[in-house]
RNA sequence: GGGCCUGUAGCUCAGCCGGUUAGAGCACUGUGCUGAUAACGCAGGGGUCGGUGGUUCGAGUCCACUCAGGCCCA
């Protein structure tokens, strides 16, 4: 009767995406994932937060990325027993939304929006952003991201919208909340602003703008003691600013200068004095100037002038000289005209120094009334009259053109206006240090995210921009009285709140434009109170799922008080400004603490060739390509180990392919192996219950659990610091070494069935699946359920995924052992390299072996492990020596290069007189590391041990290699019985071959027919018994051909030069 | 234009506090080994450590500038 294998049969070869298919369906029919979850309820919480993406674009490999280094930690987390929830989350309002939709029905902005119905478009909106939720879902499953979907929150939810106007109420009430202007990219013809996503769609490289740089007078009673040389005090004189938007002259209200840069005051060859910069002096100015001052920047500011227009009355004091940052001296003038109703950095310094924003367009792009001279012209158009208008007052210096990048309409190819729109805003920078003190209190990796580009954001915060005017988002809940000249305002933080001031129930209200708009109520003031039109930037969105996402706090409250600040989040370094800045800034606000304790953001991918993957380059790798070819596991294992995760990585199919080839095939081959040999064993292992402690530990079983327990302890280690290339590196360096040593050393024992090599075999490939399980987790899972499921007596979880995280077990760890076994890998390593030398095969057997080491301790460590290095070395005798005269001739030859820089013309003395001396002793001395005091005629020199090269010459009969320090020697003589010794490995080895090619079992018994020579006869006379072992065979036929014998017909057979004559060789299965 | 990051062999990456002749794996060539392996061992070819300058007895490592790429922001 035969027994039933201990364990399913594993083929060395695999198939892993067909693997984790069967493995996704084992995980559906246990309900794997909602019980590492639900048996896990009651124990110590780990928080993780999802960062929602948008389900209305495809994944993409990028996300799979960012997935695989968030699956990792819940995963661990849970295997060392905390409570993970793992909710996911999508994020589903926004232009990316409102855009695809405007393609779709073939719409070219708001006003067609609005004509077509805001209540339809959002319909519309709202469909769209489940697009690609299948595909989502479908990915999600197939790279095991466990995360759960079904339970995702979604920020389009009404009871989401809530609880964000909660939060805003709470700011409204701490006076956080305050209208300003912001300067945004606008599109005249569109009438509306474009976000920052729209404008990088539309930037011309080569659009030529006017260039102009214009004289602002300097005035008198400027109430500086501004008084340099060589000024009559009749003169007049100018600063030189430098504009490419005549247009937002008018506005213009101050010039900055850059406070450390050089500027002269020079008188042109018309007579007038200008100040600009130093630097561009030469560039700008018709030549023949004479300077007649140099001054900093800074000894500028306050300087008055006269303002080129006043269209506008202005009471406070403005049309003087500021300093900023931003000016540079790269173009223009040095003196930059600033309009803080056009730009950015204009409006920022104008806030500053507190000057007025003259905003002289309006909706459409045209200059208001009150700029008289052009009133209702388009300011594009205006620019030519403008010119014309300064050079008709001498105030024009220079005019040309200039080329530069700028922004088009993506939608019209209008020229795009940087303009100040009036929003709402989240007011920060109230708060900003509180941002960065709990930003201190996070864990960043890659740690320089932390004081780099996040601290530093922190550092220069400002305040949030919150509104915008758009459909698709959560409104903002501030209602405004309509009567004539009222600014009464009101906040409304619940849909409650929103009953009690319109008397009656908003049950079904959908708490999104238009509905919430026609909300209306009596103001006290007489007026009617109307939704004031923005909506919220849909980044306020993500950044409040923490309190939204549980509709805090309308409900939920306990699970809001346990989930309440996350552990762990990962996402891509791009969201620094995104997702991570909003969790912080609202949490800060809020809470005042962080949102997360630790984050993770891996870098970017990158096609092969280092360059960015883009869908118009056609670089993009499809996720399910990579799936479908060499799977999941393959792909996160890539991730995890190819370069620190914050670094951007290089990323192909071919490069997944090669992990495979490393580390998958690797692991799976030595699982392969010892499932075959356990099978062919008697020994049956008692899972779930102690080892037998009975069992005869070899040397290399305690070895390689002494790195086990190593490689447990570093695992964990890196783990605990979110350290995942220091959590995945090591295993498969693991991995390759008990293949590639232990199990290569252990073949035999593996053969004869010793149950001690097993048992260590097991553990080994049972542990290392706990490890893997997080990073790996199909892999890790094909693994347990054969390996421990599949024979389990005892209660243990039905999952690697619901068992417990190894420990440590501190008494297998043998320090002395693990580095005694690199030093017999190091000197095998240079016996092989011996051997090489000599061309003396592996399989011939030498007689000895000669080592000198560095250490006595290490020749004890030698001699302990003596068997180990002889079989790896197929050598009959292990010996040492001290003096390696004994096995080589050395010289000793001085470096010409160093000595002769140390010490010129005594380099040929000292030649002379290291060559006299003896060598093998002086060669001695150096390899001991010491410097040798040379004499030579009558100058000491020292000669230290890097300035001369040991050359080494090896005696006769010996073959040698050396290393820093070791030397390794064999010797090349064979005699007869070697020689049959090898004759008879070959022998097997050529009956192996044709074992294997006849594809029979590993257990099948055979008959072996060879055709004799005399060679022959002496070899199975000496080691016949040794072939018929090796080779299952269990009769051994000489036939001889010459007395009529013939090899039988139709059997596998083979036949080789041995010695110069051929060997024919037959066999058949018994 | 600014901030942060990256640049080491054909490819993917190590390289500590500055210290001997800059390493590993893959790929390539030769050779060996193999009844677990899609492997493996040994040897070889392959490097101006992106560039320039500086500090130092000594620089891949520190400093300045610069070039290229990435991300974010203008």
């Amino acid at each position: 009767m035969t027994k039933k294998p201990q364990f399913d049969e594993v083929k060395p070869s695999v198939r892993y995406p067909e693997l984790e298919e069967k493995i996704l369906q084992l995980w559906r029919q246990r309900e794997v994932f909602q019980r590492s979850m639900r048996e896990r309820e009651g124990g110590p919480e780990y928080v993780f937060y999802e960062g929602p993406p948008t389900a209305n674009g495809r994944p993409g490999i990028h996300h799979v990325l960012a997935r695989a280094f968030k699956d990792i930690f819940p995963r661990y987390k849970t295997m060392q027993g905390y409570y993970v929830q793992r909710r996911g989350g999508w994020d589903t309002h926004g232009l990316p939304v409102e855009i695809e939709v405007e393609k779709k029905l073939g719409l070219t902005g708001k006003q067609q929006i609005e004509a077509y119905g805001i209540a339809r478009f959002n319909a519309l909106c709202r469909e769209s952003t489940m697009e690609y939720i299948a595909e989502w879902e479908e990915l999600t499953e197939r790279m095991a991201f466990w995360v759960d979907l079904k339970t995702a929150y979604v920020t389009f939810h009404n009871e989401y919208i809530e609880s964000l106007w909660w939060i805003l109420k709470q700011f409204w009430e701490k006076d956080l909340l305050f209208q300003g202007y912001k300067i945004v990219p606008y599109c005249p013809r569109c009438g509306t602003p474009l976000s920052s996503h729209e404008l990088s769609l539309g930037y011309k490289d080569g659009t030529v703008d006017p260039s102009l740089f214009v004289k602002f007078r300097v005035r008198r009673d400027s109430g500086r003691s501004f008084m340099p040389n060589g000024r009559t005090p009749e003169e007049v004189e100018y600063l030189l600013a430098w504009t490419t938007t005549p247009w937002t002259l008018p506005g213009n209200v101050a010039l900055a200068v850059g406070a450390e840069i050089d500027y002269v005051r020079v008188r042109d060859i018309s007579g007038d004095l200008l100040i600009l910069a130093a630097d561009l002096a030469e560039r700008v100015l018709r030549p023949g100037f004479e300077v007649l001052d140099r001054l900093k920047g800074q000894e500028l500011v306050g300087l008055h002038y006269e303002p080129l227009y006043t269209f506008y009355p202005i009471d406070q004091d403005y049309a003087y000289v500021v300093a900023g940052d931003f000016v540079s001296t790269e173009d223009g003038s040095g003196i930059v005209h600033i309009a803080p109703a056009f730009g950015a950095d204009d409006l920022e310094i104008g806030k500053k120094y507190g000057l007025p924003v003259l905003l002289t367009i309006d909706g459409s792009g045209a200059f208001r009334p009150e700029v008289t001279p052009w009133a209702g012209l388009f300011v594009k158009d205006a620019d030519p009259a403008i010119q014309e208008e300064l050079a008709s007052r001498s105030l024009l210096y220079r005019a040309g053109t200039y080329e530069h990048s700028y922004p088009f309409c993506w939608r019209c190819d209008s020229p795009l206006l940087y303009t100040a729109r009036e929003t709402w805003y989240i007011r920060t920078s109230a708060y900003r240090d509180r941002l960065v003190a709990t930003n201190q209190q996070i864990n960043w990796y890659p740690e320089h995210i932390k004081n780099g580009r996040f601290g530093n954001w922190l550092e220069n915060n400002v305040d949030w921009a919150l509104g915008r005017e758009r459909y698709w988002a959560t409104p903002i809940p501030i209602w405004q009285s309509d009567a004539p000249g009222s600014s009464y305002m009101e906040c409304i933080g619940s849909i409650a709140e929103l009953e009690q001031r319109v008397g009656h129930p908003l049950a079904n209200l959908d708490l999104h434009r238009p509905y919430v708009d026609e909300v209306t109520w009596p103001a006290p003031d007489g007026g009617t109170m109307r939704r004031i039109k923005e909506v919220a930037d849909v980044w306020f969105d993500s950044g409040a799922m923490p309190v939204a996402q549980w509709h805090s706090p309308f409900e939920n409250q306990a699970v809001w008080e346990r989930q309440a600040q996350a552990d762990y989040i990962c996402e891509a370094i791009d969201q620094t400004r995104g997702w991570f800045y909003t969790l912080h800034a609202l949490s800060t606000l809020l809470f005042d603490r962080p949102a997360f304790k630790n984050v993770l953001s891996p870098g970017h991918i990158l096609a092969e060739d280092g360059s960015k993957m883009s869908k118009s380059k056609g670089n993009v790798v499809s996720p399910w390509e990579v799936f479908n070819t060499h799977g999941a596991d393959a792909t996160r294992w890539y991730m995890y180990t190819a370069s620190p995760p914050g670094n951007s990585r290089r990323f192909s199919v071919n490069l997944v392919g090669e992990t495979v080839r490393r580390f998958l095939n690797t692991l799976w081959n030595t699982y392969s192996f010892f499932v075959t040999y356990a099978n062919l064993s008697e020994w049956r292992l008692a899972v779930g219950q102690a080892p037998d402690s009975t069992l005869a530990f070899h040397l290399l079983d305690r070895w390689v659990y002494s790195e086990l327990n190593r490689l447990v302890r570093e695992v964990t280690e890196a783990m605990e610091r979110y350290d995942v290339l220091g959590a995945t590196r090591p295993i498969a360096d693991f991995v390759e070494s008990v293949s590639n040593w232990y199990v290569r050393l252990s073949r035999r024992r593996f053969w004869d069935g010793d149950p001690a090599a097993l048992q260590t075999l097991y553990d080994v490939l049972v542990t290392v699946a706990h490890l893997l399980a997080p990073a790996t987790p199909f892999l890790a899972e094909a693994i347990y359920q054969n390996l421990v499921v599949g024979v389990s007596t005892a209660a243990l979880p039905d999952s690697v995924h619901l068992a417990r995280w190894p420990q440590v077990n501190a008494e297998a760890v043998d320090e002395q052992l693990s580095a005694d076994m690199a030093l017999v890998q190091r000197v095998a390593s240079l016996g092989h390299a011996a051997r090489q030398n000599a061309n003396l095969k592996v399989r011939q057997p030498l007689a000895q072996v000669v080592v000198r080491t560095r250490t006595a301790e290490e020749e004890a460590a030698l001699r302990r492990m003596q068997q180990l290095l002889l079989d790896e070395l197929n050598v009959k005798s292990l010996n040492f020596t001290h003096a390696s005269g004994d096995l080589i001739d050395v010289v000793v030859f001085p470096y010409p290069k160093q000595l002769g820089q140390k010490y010129g013309k005594g380099y040929p003395k000292i030649r002379q007189a290291l060559s006299s001396l003896e060598q093998a002793e002086l060669a001695a001395r150096f390899q001991a590391g010491e410097t040798v005091e040379i004499n030579a005629e009558g100058e000491a020199y020292a000669v230290a041990p890097e300035d001369v090269e040991v050359r080494v010459t090896p005696r006769a009969g010996f073959s040698v290699a050396q290393e820093a320090g070791y030397l390794v020697a064999v010797t090349t003589e064979l005699d007869q019985a070697l020689l049959q010794e090898g004759s008879a490995r070959e022998l097997v080895r050529h009956i192996q071959q044709l074992r294997k090619d006849a594809g029979l079992e590993i257990s099948d018994r055979i008959v072996v027919y060879v055709a004799t020579t005399a060679l022959l006869h002496d070899i199975l006379a000496h080691f016949g018994s040794y072939v018929r072992e090796e080779t299952l065979c269990v009769e051994l036929v000489q036939l001889h051909l010459e007395a009529g014998d013939k090899l039988p017909e139709g059997l596998p057979q083979t036949q080789f030069e041995l010695e110069e004559t051929t060997i024919r060789v037959a066999i058949g299965k018994k």
